[in-house]
DNA sequence: GCAAAAGTGTTTGGTCTACACCCATGA
DNA sequence: TCATGGGTGTAGACCAAACACTTTTGC
């Protein structure tokens, strides 16, 4: 059954439509970004950015529809993922009662720019939605994720997924910086980091610096709650 | 069109039903209890305790769905909640994809008391839920609204929403003892509760015990994020 | 030799914990 | 007068924040 003939069944029940839409960021050239893909709206010529997400269909769990989304439109097949929350969609078409579970997910920028064909999806810088246009209300579930992102770096090892496998403190810094959008103190941030014992050494230097760096790896594969900040 | 014959129109379209479950939290004779329906099994005699909730139709919104739920289970019109999460249920029936969005609330037990029929719902002591028969995987919810219910008593003003309005700051300790399930140090429990400045005093006593206690009210109606222990 | 980023300790103030006795009332 | 729960303060340990200079390398 196509899409749009589901859709149509579906209105007849007079039950809501059930879909997913998932919020993917990443950090690419020490900005936070999005990915997301375009699509227009069916009355308008006008381009919109729209999160990756379908109408579910049975026989497949949540977080198996969540891997096929994401394989689906970018060829990757894991990345650390989360529920979000479960939206009531508000339409201006009002036979459409849209619900939509969604997730998030975190990808370092390297992984996603190996798999990703950049003509079917697109990056986005987070600091600028203000200025793009949005289908719908995804701004708000954005809005969310993000929130939820941030809390989740202060007080638990989340960051690793973003972070390459080897990264210099420095770079960890800046990766806490550019998110949460706030100057920490240097000494301050490496002692907390090295007091956590969530990291090891690996003995190898990043030399791209002018003075060459220690490269760190994490110690956990497991999400685990500690308090970074 | 009747609830089987629904399931059975969406089973052929090969969509999951979409379904709401609640979860209902109650301090009751100072124990943590929970409110919930029973229901036999369609192939057996057997009965079981299930969280209220049905299958969601269109044109209400989710919390919209959650008042009616709660209202047409035990009357009462409004109480705080929270979305919990949207779990994919699996069942013995393979033909059968459940998926439900969990809401978690809160009550006083005097206006629990007030409103219920308790003929048709049931307090339960959530200390013993080991020891009852549960619908499918409904305990799973409990322990995850459970988790929810922890964190935010300690990090938010929610036990408000457990307290009747006017309460003494022993009986505020005791609520958190039970379900939190540990003792508190009296003198660092009220120091810290008076520090944050939630509570004010109305003056009034409680004479029900041998030496009357201050009646304290919360400031804010709004939640509000607070460390308190 | 100088520009650029890496790396490193100490002091101070605030918060958390543990802990024991007197007070007001009802029976 | 005694049993019951209400109410109060302090000392020590720990944690968070503020803050500036030296080191290593590339150019």
């Amino acid at each position: 059954m196509s899409q749009e003939n589901l859709t149509k069944n579906i209105f007849s029940l007079s039950i809501p439509v059930l879909a997913m839409d998932i919020v993917i960021f990443t950090v690419y050239k020490w900005t936070l970004c999005l990915i997301m893909n375009q699509r227009t709206e069916d009355w308008s010529e006008k381009w919109k950015y729209i999160l990756p997400g379908w109408v579910l269909r049975s026989w497949v769990s949540l977080e198996q529809n969540f891997d096929n989304i994401l394989y689906n439109r970018t060829g990757i097949k894991w990345v650390y993922k989360e529920q979000l929350y479960t939206f009531w969609e508000v339409d201006r078409d009002p036979r459409w009662h849209v619900i939509s579970v969604t997730y998030y997910a975190l990808i370092s920028s390297e992984l996603f720019l190996k798999n990703v064909d950049l003509t079917k999806i697109h990056i986005l810088d987070y600091s600028k939605i203000d200025e793009i246009q949005i289908w719908y209300d995804h701004k708000k579930i954005i809005t969310y994720a993000k929130q939820r992102l941030d809390w989740k770096l202060e007080y638990t090892n989340i960051v690793k997924n973003i972070l390459s496998t080897e990264f210099t403190l420095s770079q960890m810094q800046w990766v806490y910086e550019t998110i949460l959008w706030r100057k920490l103190d240097k000494r301050n941030f490496r002692k907390k980091i090295s007091s956590l014992n969530i990291l090891k050494e690996t003995w190898k230097l990043d030399k791209s610096t002018n003075r060459p760096a220690m490269l760190y790896s994490f110690t956990d594969k497991e999400l685990k709650i500690v308090g970074i900040l």
